[in-house]
DNA sequence: CTCATATAGTTCTATATAGAACTTGTTGAC
DNA sequence: GTCAACAAGTTCTATATAGAACTATATGAG
């Protein structure tokens, strides 16, 4: 699927309501990062004085977003981007047995960053085999967690193998949105198990062939490109994954 | 916690907006079983006329219910139940590998039914330790997937002991419904991986100690109380677990 | 029986309006 | 400086209304 510049705007489609078209409109936006983390879109009089519309429709249209997740209202101020709550996700599922018992994000070291070719797996769901690999480790040192590779466009996230590295902080996607303009509006997990290559064991400290868990994880942007794909491995009986249904 | 009778109607909060006093009242009215899956709820026009509010404060109470995943709209039909997508999930987590692709339910078999007094972690869940216990096993017999250990508050299921084995469809919440009266409207699922117990590997013709992925469901009623808990486990190798987040 | 049409009932979209509830910044008293 | 009061701006609740879109049932023609 080829890649549109985010100068292309999408033409609403005039066959859908009113409030869905307004959606729309606003998620693109949102996507091509018109509004930081900590300023308020525009508020629903704006917005019904831009598009014509009455207040309910606009009202309905914001909704929308707030259900999806991408926004979040606070009565009396303003509409906001929702702040993601699955960016140290993907950590909760290990038990830390930190003495306070906290849910503290542990220490993160990049190991590597180079331009690679993706294999064909990863490149059919980016889109483009032309990517960065990075490499990440989490955990103390004396009990490591998770080792990660992770796979980025090169075309969205140029400049990221030379930025310095500590601009790197514990979570990826507050440094996508800020210096890569990228922001990760949904993921899908794959939880499934397996034994510890060579490789991976030698990096947790473990033996070959140790259970392991394995989260396979693509990250999305508001209109449903995927723009991250990443494969994280950890002790197994460190692993606890918490869902709900309804 | 005390269990109430059915009977007793919780008085609705004041201080609530209205549209949150008629969704309550709504979902009291669900959980007691007042609507079988099929038949419709009263119309926008049936509330507006017994309750009086207006007709977007109604459309507002079920559009509640509906994000929460409790109810079910069609247009130009009426308001339903909701058929619960989870029923199947939990056997959606092993990959079977039925030669034509589908999710197909692998036939299920209950080999133990007796009242028992539940351990103590299970009985704090399910607010009494004066309990009901079922064995299942999920799969074909050459390939046997899941064995589940479930346990069931007696007060709500009494007689269940006693249902003719051919009441037992594969899913169990349709026959909570039909015949206790339970409806069962959200779960959570914690997954983690642990070595087979001997008993456990003998039902699902493992090795002792081989690696399995273990399924600690608790479901929930409308109001919250929990009213099962279940523990399941199968070979590790066959688990594989999708979550959406956002 | 089969098919098209009408009809009543339902949810869905959209507008307009009013005031309540809450947040944020400013002004003024002390 | 500190605190209270005020004011402007925002989201939230609630009502009222109209017509569109859709579904299910009944009716009638052939």
């Amino acid at each position: 699927m080829p890649q549109h510049d985010s100068a292309s705007a999408p033409l609403p489609d005039r066959r859908l309501p009113a409030y869905l078209q307004l959606r729309d409109a606003l998620a693109t936006r949102v996507a091509r990062g018109e509004w930081g983390p900590d300023t308020a879109l525009p508020s629903e009089n704006q917005l019904t004085a831009e598009t014509g519309l009455s207040v309910g429709t606009v009202r309905k249209a914001i909704q929308t977003l707030v259900d999806e997740g991408l926004l979040e209202r606070r009565q009396g101020s303003g509409t906001y981007l929702r702040k993601r709550a699955f960016n140290a996700s993907l950590f909760r599922f290990f038990a830390v047995q930190s003495a306070d018992g906290e849910a503290t994000i542990p220490s993160s070291r990049i190991i590597a960053r180079t331009a690679a070719i993706a294999p064909a797996a990863v490149a059919k769901i980016l889109g483009t085999a032309d990517c960065i690999r990075l490499d990440r480790l989490r955990g103390q040192s004396d009990a490591l967690l998770l080792s990660e590779e992770i796979w980025l466009p090169r075309a969205r996230f140029d400049g990221i193998v030379e930025l310095d590295e500590s601009q790197f902080g514990p979570l990826l996607y507050p440094l996508y949105h800020e210096r890569f303009n990228v922001f990760i509006a949904s993921a899908v997990d794959d939880v499934s198990f397996a034994a510890a290559s060579a490789k991976v064991a030698a990096r947790l400290g473990l033996a070959e062939g140790a259970p392991t868990a394995v989260i396979e994880r693509t990250a999305f942007t508001v209109d449903g490109t995927a723009v991250e794909w990443r494969i994280a491995q950890g002790p197994a009986e460190r692993f606890r994954y918490r869902s709900r249904l309804s």
